[in-house]
DNA sequence: CTAAACTTTCAAAATTTTTTGAAAGTTTAG
DNA sequence: CTAAACTTTCAAAAAATTTTGAAAGTTTAG
């Protein structure tokens, strides 16, 4: 396979994984497209190289940086500004994991927390299932906050190595 | 809050964060409805519930079963079909990871395989940096594979209880 | 058999999300 | 200052996704 095609491939299904996990599929791609390329690109050379407007691409790189995926870089005596993809995953990962945790996980941790306390006739079974089911998410949900938590301050080697010591 | 308050929240908080990361809102709230429900529902209580159409609902419903998520039930003497969410979180949320792997990261995972396999010259920049970051990915992806793998056999309390033995 | 009770399908409509592109805004070289 | 170089904004258009509803299909009681 040619390298070009194979840069294609890459950008095309990062892509696809993006929005089937509701990232927007042009940001997975100029992700993709960053995380390849060995020097910082222009907002003109992502227009280009992935086919999208002016407009788009701006917005877009404005996302990534707001990710905290991407930096902006100025070469000496020239004005445009270039764009530059942190290329540790582990990073990548960590930052992925904080924003998502922030902007989706927590609003619906704090409405959960605020579910548990609604009170009722555990002898109904209508509150019942109620307050079983979402005591029940509640605790998993946190389970998954707290690990986070861990993830978002681990080192990769220790991360890693720690999961499979147990898990084999 | 009233209880029927607290459900609709709960439906609504479901869809949202659903329909965040790219499963359907409507597959979402259908879930949540059935997660409070202590008696299955027919199609009708779904559609009626929810104020959507008998197409989505039939259409939704059985996407759900595809997913392990729900089951038909049927009850003596009657003629139409009742739907039954599995309340145990820890099978949902292993269910839901089985799907979303096999679904969407399987994919991935494969063609990030055949992309390791390309070949180029170590001092082309060009290839370097493809080469580096694809590895990397892959690297990190087969690690969260091999952690799905372990938490799909897992119990619940074996798997939280071995998380939280490294981490703290 | 047959008609009532249900379920399924899917083309068209509605809605939501994403993208465009041109105008407005900003910065800086000269 | 001013005009060129570049970035940002956002209303409108396009595209993608979701929903509807009525017709077709299926099952079973009688």
């Amino acid at each position: 396979m040619e390298l070009a095609e194979a840069k294609q491939k890459f950008i095309e299904a990062w892509g696809k994984l993006g929005s089937e996990w509701g990232i927007n599929r042009t940001m997975a791609q100029v992700h993709a497209l960053l995380l390849v390329s060995p020097e910082p690109l222009t907002t003109e050379e992502v227009m280009e190289n992935l086919n999208i407007s002016r407009g788009n691409a701006n917005m877009t790189l404005r996302d990534l940086m707001g990710w905290g995926l991407v930096e902006k870089q100025h070469k000496a005596g020239e004005r445009k500004e270039y764009f530059f993809a942190d290329k540790d995953t582990w990073n990548i990962a960590r930052q992925v994991a904080k924003e998502r945790r922030k902007r989706e996980l927590d609003p619906v941790l704090k409405i959960l927390g605020e579910l548990t306390k609604v009170e009722g006739d555990q002898k109904d079974p209508e509150f019942k299932t109620f307050n079983q089911s979402i005591t029940d998410i509640n605790k998993l949900a946190k389970n998954v906050d707290k690990t986070l938590d861990t993830m978002l301050k681990a080192e990769e080697s220790w991360f890693w190595a720690s999961i499979f010591k147990i898990f084999r």
